[in-house]
DNA sequence: TTGAAATTTCAAAAATACTTGAAATTTCAA
DNA sequence: TTGAAATTTCAAGTATTTTTGAAATTTCAA
């Protein structure tokens, strides 16, 4: 088997299994990993057969991909089949999963914390007080780690603070310079 | 029921749903926040009556959250009863947790890549060509996040950058002030 | 318009992850 | 040492999540 064949495969499973820490399904992870693979945009036959998946399964996928702006659906003319095309401005696809899943996820974790610490108060035993604090502690860090992504969503952090911080602090090969890290960012 | 129970159980149910995003299952998280809601550390019997789990679940659980250092098992003297007691200093547990996720999840990742873009150097296809590129943006990005992940591991990033940046950039409530911050924090 | 192609839906099946509980092992007070 | 108490283990059971596939719906070239 060619190297790119087999490349892809190892990186399609890589890919899929470490869904979970993105929050997406492993299905929905590999179609993603398996049109980045790939120089052309797929109509969902092709990703059928690339990954051997039920047309259902590649129909729930792209919707998750579409929601999370992962990948767009693309209309040719004279065809009636959408071509996907997976986004490659990589900080911009980590940006739409954080963002979509602190809105999910820890917002509401946030409105929760200042619900019950006030609640807290009014009982004045030990054992509240005790778990109050710790509830004010949780709510300290989570507002502070709150503001940090917010930063980030809003002004592209991984730009502005991430290169300096990458070439001060850590270089894992001697010879790699600034320009060699920007040189592996695609345009879009 | 008072208000402290009622806290409780919306508080290690939350934490509970939220165990997947730290790659935590379930019911260790519920331990752990149930632990936290308490002022005295408890014996596995306290937390198979007050969560309602039975024996193994409590056993893997703590064994689990000792793993990742999240609690610590102390003995007291004339019982054989192992008693839990739960970190508090949460910027700690956040480091612990993201220190252990980094190794098990993401330095192999790194290392993956690195192994496949040479392999793909070999092909001259523009597709090998692309998907090259690709997989060094990927790479290029994860090193990135790779070194702030370490620098927040070495040196107390939420410490040192967090709290100014709360400060200037986000008050959820007008009149906060930094040091009603830091009161929160609880002291080891 | 028409109708075949394409896509979406969703109940049911499959796969995965979690929890249990009884038995095996370990611990330590007596 | 002894043995009852405490803990751990792990195969089996339960619950949750993910995937399928056939039917319903939508789309659009002709």
């Amino acid at each position: 088997m060619s190297e790119i064949h087999s490349v892809r495969e190892a990186f399609v499973q890589l890919w899929g299994s470490m869904g979970t820490f993105w929050g997406i399904s492993p299905t929905t992870a590999r179609v993603y990993s398996w049109l980045l693979s790939r120089a052309e945009p797929a109509d969902s036959e092709m990703i059928m057969e690339g990954l051997e998946l039920s047309r259902g399964a590649v129909s729930m996928a792209c919707r998750e991909l579409r929601e999370w702006h992962l990948i767009e659906a693309e209309k040719v003319p004279g065809s009636r089949r959408a071509q996907y095309r997976p986004a490659t401005d990589l900080e911009k696809v980590i940006r739409n999963i954080v963002q979509i899943r602190k809105r999910r996820e820890w917002d509401p974790v946030l409105e929760h914390l200042r619900e019950w610490i006030p609640r807290l108060e009014a009982e004045d035993s030990p054992e509240a007080a005790i778990f109050r604090q710790r509830l004010k502690s949780i709510e300290a860090l989570v507002a502070l780690a709150d503001s940090m992504v917010e930063t980030f969503l809003k002004g592209g952090f991984l730009g502005r603070v991430g290169l300096k911080m990458l070439v001060n602090a850590s270089r894992p090969e001697k010879n790699r310079s600034p320009e060699m890290v920007l040189q592996a960012k695609e345009s879009p």
